[in-house]
DNA sequence: CAGCAGGGGGCGC
DNA sequence: CGCCCCCTGCTGG
């Protein structure tokens, strides 16, 4: 260790990245895109749609539109459930009478890792984005464990095998596609190698509208109660003026576990064990719009090389890079590197200095004597800012903030709804 | 000085 | 026990 080269090594970088995700996704911060099936909206975020579907990624350069609506006909909004929890989590449990019609989906839309091989870099020409999957591992999809539902028939878009990765183990079974087959097939040719679907040919027609998403989100929204904050950074766009929302969403979720099943105070991330578990737990689709409760035979389509394998080699533990303040308090917790640790996960009972349980923060690591402060902290590092002033373009995370706030610069307006998340002006 | 973030008390369920 | 709110310290302009 003189003064070589330091390898910084975040060891669950893809754990945590996913899981910021989803919250971004649940809350619908930094959305910029709508998708619109059968009525129902969606908020998605073009990159992630762009990274998941070249089809989507075409829609997107040809759309300068900041915030299209992309209407998807002939698409059913229990598939495109499906698929965006596939695309944002990387798997998705479908039933198996639902699969034909998601696989469809898939290739009209052209879902890598479901219609086409995921990142076949002799198409794509035009960089996309750097993100930092590694090659690109074959599609695959595996199926779960289920225990009344066994054998699925499950054809991955292209052999598992073909690969020698880890998971040699489960992938016996299903390489019976050629894997380069269908890269640049067109959406909806081939079938599925399963007996029915033949007649859902025709594409999904698309149409892209050009109007700003704002009150279709709005609908979106109170229908699905997630928080309103759209979060204006710098750029001055004060539609604020509109966005309502009711209450307290930032506390949605607050109830005890912070994000869904995925990291709390309870310890560790259940995917994060290396092995070979499931990336999202299990039950895991209960809080969608629409996200069906598999019941009877379900399959588990998982987006191989995009959440898994991450438990390889370890460098340098390192937390994130994080604000001052952070830093100092971290420097004692984690004075451990090379290990798989990871800022978060301090179990209830970690003391040392204090006596209580602790709430780490997943973002950072940073412990909290209570969840609502913890996920208060969370705030800081999502962006939210749900508290609006309804004078100026301000928002502030804390509603407290923003009370001082309106005490100073606008103190006319003082007795102004404080008592709730500013939802209107 | 204004804003942000966290600690902690108090209150209601 | 959990949420709401007040207060205070820190930081950047």
């Amino acid at each position: 260790m003189e003064d070589g080269l330091l390898s910084l090594k975040w060891n669950n970088h893809k754990t945590t990245f996913f899981d910021i995700l989803r919250v971004l996704r649940e809350k619908a911060n930094y959305t910029d895109a709508t998708i619109a099936v059968e009525g129902k909206f969606y908020p998605v975020h073009k990159l992630v749609m762009s990274t998941c579907s070249e089809y989507f990624s075409e829609i997107f350069e040809r759309t300068p539109c900041k915030s299209p609506v992309i209407v998807l006909k002939d698409v059913r909004s229990q598939d495109m459930d499906a698929l965006l929890d596939y695309m944002y989590l990387g798997e998705v449990n479908v039933n198996q009478n639902d699969l034909a019609s998601l696989l469809k989906t898939a290739e009209c839309l052209r879902i890598k890792g479901l219609a086409v091989p995921d990142e076949d870099p002799t198409k794509t020409k035009k960089q996309l984005l750097p993100d930092d999957r590694r090659e690109s591992p074959p599609p695959k999809r595996r199926r779960h464990e289920d225990p009344s539902s066994t054998s699925q028939t499950l054809r991955p878009t292209s052999p598992p095998a073909s690969s020698p990765s880890k998971n040699s183990s489960t992938s016996g079974t299903a390489g019976d596609r050629a894997g380069a087959q269908r890269t640049s097939s067109l959406p909806g040719t081939q079938s599925q190698d399963s007996s029915h679907d033949s007649s859902i040919d025709p594409p999904p027609m698309v149409k892209v509208e050009m109007e700003e998403a704002e009150d279709l989100e709005d609908g979106y929204r109170r229908d699905n109660s997630y928080e309103g904050g759209s979060i204006n950074e710098g750029d001055g766009g004060d539609y604020g003026s509109e966005v309502s929302k009711s209450e307290h969403d930032p506390e949605n979720y607050g109830g005890g576990s912070y994000a869904g099943p995925s990291l709390q105070q309870g310890g560790d991330l259940p995917w994060e064990e290396g092995d070979s578990s499931s990336f999202p737990p299990e039950g895991f689709s209960g809080d969608h719009p629409g996200g069906q409760q598999p019941q009877g035979a379900v399959a588990t389509l998982v987006l191989e090389g995009s959440a898994r394998e991450h438990e390889g080699q370890v460098l340098t533990s390192f937390p994130p890079l994080h604000p001052q303040h952070t830093l100092h308090q971290q420097q004692h917790h984690h004075s451990t590197a090379n290990t798989t640790t990871f800022p978060h996960p301090h179990h209830h009972h970690q003391m040392g200095t204090r006596g209580g349980p602790t709430y780490p923060c997943p973002f950072c690591g940073k412990t909290f004597d209570r969840p609502s402060h913890r996920d208060r902290h969370v705030r800081t590092h999502t962006g939210e800012k749900p508290f609006r002033c309804p004078v100026c373009t301000h928002s502030s995370s804390l509603k407290e903030n923003l009370k001082a706030h309106i005490l100073l610069k606008h103190p006319e307006c003082d007795s102004v709804a404080l008592t709730g998340p500013m939802t209107h002006r």
